[in-house]
Order: structure tokens, then sequence, then C-alpha cells
DNA sequence: GTCTATACGCCGATAGAC
DNA sequence: GTCTATCGGCGTATAGAC
């Protein structure tokens, strides 16, 4: 949102600080993370210092839900403007998330492993979120294009994502042992056979 | 356990405590969950009684975790012992998870949503439980008979039970409407050929 | 076994000096 | 913008009367 609103070292702090709890919070929990985990993270000394940058807690988790939901949101535009057909879109999307998977493992614990709206009980659950009412949106037209079969999108999502977002959940819980590019082409195979109409 | 020991309002009261517990746990997750809160589900008035029945609050999460873990684990025992084939018992594995969804949807919360090893440092993830190990077993015995593709059974286990736990999910949260019944024949029929041998 | 009362600690949050 | 200091509250846990 605000980014660049100036080159001060206020934002950067911020940023800081937003890092530090996204690394915390995917490691331990939203719980488990004091603002003085935080703080001390984040290379500050005092936790006090924290509500300079940030109302509350809670807005730190906030920011950091918006944050990776937008990123996420234009990631999602910029492959559905480079494809044209669902089935290639789909395969970006999966590609992004092995890519975020095995590059940035706290987002995708943030996304897929924690459970947002325990502390955060007002925002929009993921599925009301714009990215995945994209992803909801091209499964939609898969089906009346008939590259997918004809089923409910909303289950046939499940079925796709549920395979895709599992076996991210075992490589980022370590109980798959190799990165998650390892096993990409194949869970790729397996989740667009799911849904696609034969 | 030791549910048995005797008849008196001692046990009842320890399972009270218990099923109030896994209902709060379930719906506000663990850490928004107090002891308060679960003495006043339970009939209790106040919360320094409950330490006459767990040492303390962590206790009641594992207490409740293994009892779930353990008639999860009988459950699959009896699956195995009806049914010869994995085809046959990975099809009545599938129908407990959706009966207890529908049943008892706190149980399959605490299985499937609540970020157990948040609150419960200590607890084995549920890959290593007994019942999952069962579970990865009559995989791999599958693949070996020729029933199931030959994949690591670790990876066939996500693909499977990604598209079972993940629609299974989505009823919890309300993103599906119907009973989980209603999604059970299609959503079986999905998961069995993401993984059978063709 | 449950109650009242209370101790204790931690954490979120604020005030004010620097 | 960060520090020290501190408040206030909640939640766990304990002690002791009933």
């Amino acid at each position: 949102m605000d980014q660049e609103k100036d080159t001060h070292t206020k934002t950067e702090i911020h940023d800081e600080i937003l890092l530090a709890a996204l690394k915390l919070f995917a490691e331990k929990g939203y719980f488990n993370t004091s603002l003085t985990d935080i703080a001390e993270a984040a290379g500050i000394k005092t936790a006090g210092a924290i509500y300079h940058h940030f109302k509350h807690k809670q807005m730190i988790a906030t920011a950091l839900y918006a944050n990776i939901l937008d990123s996420l949101n234009i990631s999602i535009d910029e492959i559905r403007r480079k494809n044209q057909k669902p089935f290639e879109q789909l395969h970006g999307i999966v590609d992004l998330f092995f890519k975020l998977t095995d590059d940035a493992p706290e987002v995708m614990q943030f996304l897929l492993i924690l459970k947002i709206n325990e502390f955060l009980p007002e925002a929009k659950p993921l599925l009301d979120t714009a990215a995945f009412v994209k992803i909801i949106k091209i499964i939609r037209t898969g089906i009346s294009e008939g590259d997918i079969r004809n089923i409910d999108p909303l289950l046939a999502n499940a079925y796709f994502f549920g395979i895709i977002h599992n076996t991210l959940r075992m490589v980022l819980t370590g109980a798959l042992d190799k990165k998650a590019e390892a096993y990409q082409s194949q869970t790729w195979l397996i989740a667009w056979n799911a849904i696609v109409k034969k």
C-alpha cells in the first residue's frame, strides 16, 4: 500500500518488522510469538518501539496478510495475462506455488499452514480473497470451455489444490525431504488429471 | 486409556471437561480458549476445579489428542480386519472420515484444521502416529499388489488424502455448504483415481 | 470435588526521557 | 525513532475453606 511514501529508514524498519514477524509466525505461530521476540529479530532492542510502526500486534499480522495476498494477486494477474488457456494458467499458478515453497517457505507457511482466522478473526477467508477468486474463475472458464470436467468449481478447486497444497504442506513440514521442485512435474500431472475432462 | 478405572463421577467429569475443551478448541483454537471457558462449558463454575482432573491446560489437549488418535487407530484396525484389499480398506477409511465430519465435526477439526504442534510442541506429527502409519502401510501394500501406481507411498498419501482432507476441510469451514456425505462418492472416485494404476 | 481467594508471570500497550 | 520504566489485564496455577 504505502511502501514508497518516502525513502527514509522508517519504511525500511517497518518492513524489517514485517519480515521478522513473518519468520516467527511461520516458525512458532502467532500466539507463541511475543512483540519482544519480533523486536529482537528485527534488530530493535525494545518491544515498545514497535508501536511507532504498528498500532498493535494484530496490525502486524494484518499487514503481512495483506501484503502476501496482494503480491499473490499481482502474480496471478501476470500469469493470466501471459497465458490464455485455463490449462496454462493453472500450470503457471502451480509453478508459482512450488517456487514460493522453495524460495519463500515462510510465505507458504503463512498461506497453507497457519490458521489465520484464529488470530485475525475479521480477516476474509482465503477463498474470498481476490487472488483465490481469480483461481476459481479460471476453473470456471476451464469448465465452460470443456477442458475441465463439469463439476462444482469449488469442488474442482478442492481436488486440484488439495493435491497441490497437501504436497507442499508435507514439504514445508519436512515430511517430504526433498525440495518442492523435485515433486513438481509429477504432482502437477496428477492434479490436472484429477479435474481434466477425458 | 483409563476410561473404566471406576464408575464414579470422577471419570464422567473428566470426560465432560475433555468434551468441552474439544468443542472450544475446535471452535476458537487452543490459545483463544481459557480454562475459565472450559470450566464453564463443562458445567463447572471455577477454573481451579479443573486442576483436580488435569495437571495443566496442555494435558487436556494431550489427552484429547491421544483419545482421538486412539479411537481412530481402533477404527482403522477394524476396517483392516473386515476388508482385505487396499482398495476396500481405503474406501472404509474414507467412509469413516466423511462420517466423522458430519457426526463429530470437532474431532475432524482437531485432526485436519488445528495446528497441533503449535500448542503441543512435543506431540508426534500426525504422520508418525500409529493410525496414519497404518494408512501408509495400506498404500504400500496397494503398490506392491499392483493396484496403486508405483510412486513414493508418502506422495500417494499426499495426493489421495489431499483430495479427501481438503474437501472435508471446506465442509468444516463452511466453504462447501452441504453435508460431507453429499460429496462423498464423487470425491472418493477422484481420490482413488489419482493413485490407481491404470 | 468444588468453591473463594489469591499469587504470579507474561505480554500487550502506554508515558515520557533522551 | 528508540530507549527505560511501568501499568493493567488476563490467564495459569495454587492454597485452603467447605
